[in-house]
DNA sequence: CACGAGACCTGTTCGC
DNA sequence: TGCGAACAGGTCTCGT
């Protein structure tokens, strides 16, 4: 589900508070509990039910899709996958059906991971460098330059869409924003990396980052029960847009499969190269 | 290396 | 209305 704006606007919930409910920082743990086992990577369920608790919530950051909670002796990592979400609850709401992880506090609220699919994974390390190094750069990140990307991509002969939704390639891209950003930098999905020139890439590049940036600054997009409280559904130009006229020249939009994805484009403004 | 298919899962929407 | 197919903000692993 989540992609970059999302898990951004999820962790500033979190560490921020919002309306009635509390931030979540330097609150500490009483205790977890397990509903559905899968959804930890690691440790085993037995070493991290007795990890967790008496762990303070020191911060709260984002890499990538990931979540990372810096916890007293180490990070708890949550990555939300296709149908997960994060929600800071009284601890005596009744649980909804698909909650597959509770973290109970002892300030008496709760930090529940609901996760339909069960796609979700939950890792508790000394080590998120494990992990988390793995990802390509940060899109958002200004010391990642134009010229980064376009020798990046370069450096591959593959379809652009699924190499800028590729994490060790780029971290935070999925399905919505991928389309959203190719369409606006006028690029087809199916365009080799190494056929677009320094002025496309950097074309790309900042479609990208404008994307991210207006999906961030309306908390994300909220197009079924996955994900709710966004607003950039209403900005989408392609992505769900099938046989809708392109906001740009009218040409009915698109959709094809890459990479196993849905993909959504404009014929007229993202021509085959 | 690049790419497609299949897995992992459950819920909603589409098409006849 | 009903029922199966298609589809869904993701990622891993395997075969070609």
């Amino acid at each position: 589900m989540p992609e970059l704006p999302e898990v951004e606007t999820i962790v500033n919930t979190l560490k921020n508070g919002n309306g009635d409910k509390p931030s979540i920082l330097a609150m500490e743990i009483e205790d977890t509990r397990l509903l559905w086992e899968r959804s930890l990577a690691e440790p085993n369920p037995q070493e991290y039910k007795s990890c967790i608790p008496g762990q303070k919530i020191e911060d709260i950051d984002r890499r990538g899709k990931f979540i990372r909670f810096s916890l007293s002796n180490n990070f708890l990592l949550i990555h939300l996958r296709m149908s997960g979400s994060l929600d800071l609850q009284e601890g005596n709401k009744k649980l909804s059906k698909h909650t597959r992880m509770i973290i109970n506090l002892k300030s008496g609220w709760s930090l529940v991971f609901i996760d339909p699919r069960k796609f979700g994974r939950i890792w508790l390390t000394s080590d998120p460098g494990k992990i988390l190094n793995k990802l390509g750069p940060e899109p958002l990140d200004k010391s990642f330059k134009t010229e980064d990307f376009y020798k990046k991509l370069q450096g591959h002969h593959r379809q652009i869409k699924p190499l800028i939704t590729d994490q060790k390639f780029l971290a935070g891209l999925g399905n919505i924003y991928s389309d959203e950003a190719l369409h606006n930098a006028g690029i087809h999905p199916l365009t080799p990396s190494d056929a677009l020139s320094q002025k496309q890439s950097g074309n790309l590049l900042q479609s990208i980052r404008e994307v991210l940036t207006e999906g961030i600054r309306l908390n994300g997009t909220s197009i079924d029960w996955v994900y709710q409280g966004g607003d950039f559904q209403d900005q989408l130009r392609v992505y769900r847009r099938t046989g809708e006229p392109c906001p740009v020249c009218d040409e009915p939009i698109q959709r094809i499969v890459v990479g196993q994805r849905g993909t959504h484009f404009c014929p007229q403004c993202q021509p085959v190269i």
